[in-house]
DNA sequence: ACCACAGTATTGGAGCCCGG
DNA sequence: CCGGGCTCCAATACTGTGGT
């Protein structure tokens, strides 16, 4: 107030004058005010919610979102009444100034006391009550035995690292990571292990193997493990619970013990199956019969015994696994809650991001990423593909796809082999960046030792190990597996030695995380794997505002493409090698979006045996697959061994070379 | 045509952590 | 303790743009 003091000081007109300047002001005040209540509001509601989510969860609130939230508190009553206040004492001070009264004007209360806070809750006893009474609940008993030898501050430290709230330097970080690490495989304690393992060897084995979606999970355990009344909610939740501590389960990323009770409503049909379908059914035409073939009920929960049953709806066992893993697809892509809980992480991230000062250090930059890993939506195209050298065969099949994604890159690009779609973006080196104007396009190609001279220009060593990244099994993989993708390109050259290549992907692989909001890969340090980040991507997907990634490439799609001919205008690069020609001729008219579907692409290449799945609503509905793996697949690819075989030896000798 | 500049790709090395 | 793997950073080279 004191700037207004000096106004009315300064101004030596007459009372009115005065009057109106105070009005003027007031008015003034009054707009601005109304655009800073509007947004501190909507800020404040975002945090209230963020606090709440972390409350429930346990997660440590900061103490400068609790001071936050008190300070300003105010903005969540009622607007009518915040109104009110606001001009009574707007009223207050046009009176003030009117009669030149400013000590008033000084001491008029802008903004409603604050209560004293309440002393903060105590973090780590809150953990300390947790696990007492997780352990005192005796559900999980040999998780008590397995807490024996770790201290609250090993798990305060790891969950500080989870959600990044870590204030511990890169020594520490890196450490509490490891105890994390520990903690979640439970394998520092021998006694615990054993006493998962048994638990593990007693879930039947086809759950331990691929599995067609979480549904088909439920449908086994109930059927397989449940006795002749069934299982109640908390034992299936203990069986989930340890069926999710399998390794190959984990590298889901997803919580799938919070989902066993969203799904068992859904397949009971208390939350509309039918409502799922519907949304399903202007996805495609397929579902219509979804909806169709869909019983109304899959469990049904005995309120007398407390139980749940898989119902026998005279679907064969075939059809009733296909039926699930589509409902589970459409679940997930539509209604699910996978997408609830991740747009609520997504919320936090972001907001956590605003939060931040200016000054990031690195230590919050990690802590970021490791934040986001979490956040990756699972793949929409499971696979259990092991990642391994291609045959000769294979590698022919890609260059073909490869060809044909580098002929077209304006334009996102399904990769489809052994069973697997990966979807890559547009090349971003192609028609300019990401909406920037400086144009990125070369007119030939830079000299790179490991590819080959004659590439388009618009080939680079990271859009090669960006696709090999996206082609991962799951999209996920270690980096001596990305080696083994990227070796099946075409543009590398004959003869490299394997050093240079490992290093210059090494280096790829850092530029390409680095690359901000809408970086297509990301490093897990806790399970060492190199995870991309669109896998859940669909084509169209990367032109439009994404709740996960934002928005990914501009939707400049047919600009790019006239701009890329106008760059080039033969048309494009053709490989000047002996190369099968593209199979898309390029006098063919472009105006379409057109992206080779898995039948298309399936249709060219007898070699694939892939089944007929619709374009990803039936992500997790492989049938080939099983067929041909059989009992031998499974639920997710084997453990990462960090050995990569290079194609020059393959051959010659068995040898595989350790990096 | 030439030059300065900005942006980007690539390389190579130091430092750190982790597992054997 | 050592080597592998990853991150980070500085140096260098290349390319397109815009000004003269």
């Amino acid at each position: 107030m004191t700037t207004d003091e000096s106004i009315y000081q300064n101004d030596r007109g007459s009372a009115e004058l005065r009057s109106s300047h105070a009005s003027e002001l007031s008015c003034m005040i009054n707009d601005e005010r109304k655009v800073l209540l509007k947004e501190i509001r909507s800020r404040l509601l975002r945090l209230k919610s963020i606090v709440d989510i972390k409350m429930a969860r346990n997660i440590p609130v900061n103490k400068r979102e609790l001071a936050c939230l008190e300070r300003f508190s105010f903005v969540f009553d009622d607007i009518d009444a915040l109104e009110a206040s606001s001009k009574k004492i707007a009223d207050k001070i046009i009176r003030a100034a009117e009669v030149e009264d400013g000590d008033s004007l000084i001491n008029i209360e802008l903004f409603p006391r604050v209560e004293p806070p309440p002393s903060p809750k105590s973090e780590e006893l809150d953990v300390e009550n947790l696990i007492a009474d997780y352990v005192q609940q005796g559900q999980y008993v040999s998780f008590g035995e397995a807490l024996k030898g770790i201290r609250v501050s090993d798990i305060i430290a790891a969950v500080d690292m989870e959600n990044g709230n870590s204030k511990a330097g890169k020594k520490v970080k890196r450490k509490t990571g490891r105890t994390k690490g520990a903690i979640k495989r439970n394998s520092q304690l021998p006694a615990k292990k054993a006493k998962n393992r048994n638990q593990l060897r007693s879930l039947p084995p086809v759950l331990t193997q691929y599995v067609r979606g979480f549904f088909n999970v439920l449908r086994i355990i109930l059927l397989t493990l449940g006795d002749a009344g069934g299982l109640s909610t908390e034992h299936l939740c203990d069986i989930v619970h340890f069926w999710n501590l399998n390794p190959r389960v984990q590298r889901t990323n997803s919580p799938w013990i919070k989902l066993v009770r969203p799904a068992l409503a859904l397949l009971s049909g208390r939350s509309a199956l039918t409502g799922t379908s519907r949304t399903a059914s202007k996805e495609s035409a397929g579902s219509l019969d979804l909806e169709r073939l869909l019983p109304p009920a899959f469990v049904v929960f005995n309120a007398a015994t407390r139980m749940w049953c898989w119902v026998d709806n005279g679907l064969d066992e075939e059809n009733e696994a296909s039926l699930l893993a589509r409902l589970f697809a459409l679940w997930l892509k539509k209604n699910g809650t996978l997408k609830h809980l991740r747009s609520h992480l997504d919320g936090v991230d972001k907001e956590e991001v605003e939060d931040e000062d200016g000054d990031e250090d690195e230590e919050d930059r990690s802590r970021r990423r490791a934040l986001r890993i979490d956040r990756i939506p699972p793949p929409h195209f499971a696979t259990d593909w092991q990642c391994k050298l291609s045959t000769p065969e294979q590698r022919r099949i890609f260059q073909i796809q490869e060809e044909e994604r580098y002929s077209r890159p304006w334009e996102p690009y399904i990769y489809n082999q052994h069973g697997y779609a990966a979807v890559v973006g547009p090349v971003l080196r192609a028609v300019g960046g990401e909406g920037g104007s400086r144009m990125r396009t070369a007119l030939s190609a830079r000299e790179h030792p490991l590819l080959r001279p004659n590439r388009p220009p618009w080939v680079s060593l990271s859009e090669i190990v960006r696709d090999a990244v996206a082609r991962l099994p799951n999209g996920e993989g270690t980096r001596p597996e990305i080696a083994m993708l990227v070796q099946d390109s075409g543009f590398l050259v004959a003869s490299f030695s394997p050093k240079q290549l490992n290093q210059c992907i090494s280096s790829a692989l850092d530029r390409l995380q680095s690359e901000g909001a809408n970086s297509p890969v990301m490093y897990d340090p806790v399970q060492r794997l190199w995870i991309y980040r669109f896998r859940h991507l669909s084509p169209p997907d990367f032109c439009k505002s994404n709740p996960h990634i934002g928005r990914l490439y501009k939707d400049q799609i047919v600009y790019q493409r006239e701009r890329f001919f106008q760059i080039y205008p033969g048309g494009g690069y053709r490989r000047p090698t002996n190369r099968p020609q593209p199979r898309r001729r390029r006098e063919e008219p472009l105006d379409d979006r057109h992206i080779p579907d898995i039948e298309e692409l399936t249709r060219e290449e007898e070699e694939m045996e892939v089944g007929d799945e619709e374009y990803y609503s039936s992500s997790t509905d492989d049938d080939s697959r099983e067929e041909e793996g059989g009992a031998s697949m499974a639920f997710f690819s084997q453990p990462r061994r960090m050995r990569l075989e290079y194609k020059h030896h393959q051959h010659h000798s068995h040898h595989s070379e350790r990096l």
